[in-house]
DNA sequence: ATTCTAACA
DNA sequence: TGTTAGCA
């Protein structure tokens, strides 16, 4: 079985992630609002994280310390989704068009990664910088 | 006993 | 963010 599956599956209530990762409920719940974790739902309406989920708000734990506020970090999430699928494929392209030669980057070295989110936090400070840093951005730039 | 949503001293 | 109220 593969460790995505694994690793995507609902299985914690709340309770248990809050230990997990030392947040609180209210945090938790507030960051799912935001669209930065998707935890499933049972039928009688609780969330149950996987433990990509767990990952996921290890990360943001790991982020908002640093002072990045929830904009940021979903800026930071945009641009890694960016790097993983540049680009959904339209409809199947039958008729003429010749499809432009997107090339679809699947692995990115750390140091594009690093580059890409230089990138994308320059930009963000080009014209959203009070609502980015809140603290001192420069340990993103090590 | 736990979690959920909504609201606010 | 914490906390509390009122449900399920």
């Amino acid at each position: 079985m593969s460790s995505h599956i694994r690793r995507s599956m609902p299985l914690f209530p709340i309770g248990i992630v809050m230990q997990l990762t030392g947040l609180s409920a209210r945090q938790i719940r507030y960051y799912e609002e935001h669209g930065l974790v998707s935890p499933a739902r049972t039928e009688g309406n609780r969330r149950l994280f996987s433990f990509n989920d767990i990952d996921r708000l290890l990360e943001i734990k790991d982020l908002i310390e640093q002072g990045v506020n929830l904009a940021g970090i979903k800026q930071i999430f945009a641009s890694r989704k960016q790097a993983e699928q540049p680009e959904q494929p339209k409809q199947p392209n039958k008729s003429n068009t010749p499809a432009t030669p997107k090339v679809v980057k699947q692995d990115l070295s750390e140091e594009e990664l690093r580059e890409l989110l230089r990138t994308e936090l320059m930009q963000a400070g080009r014209f959203n910088r009070a609502t980015l840093r809140q603290g001192d951005m420069a340990r993103f730039f090590h």
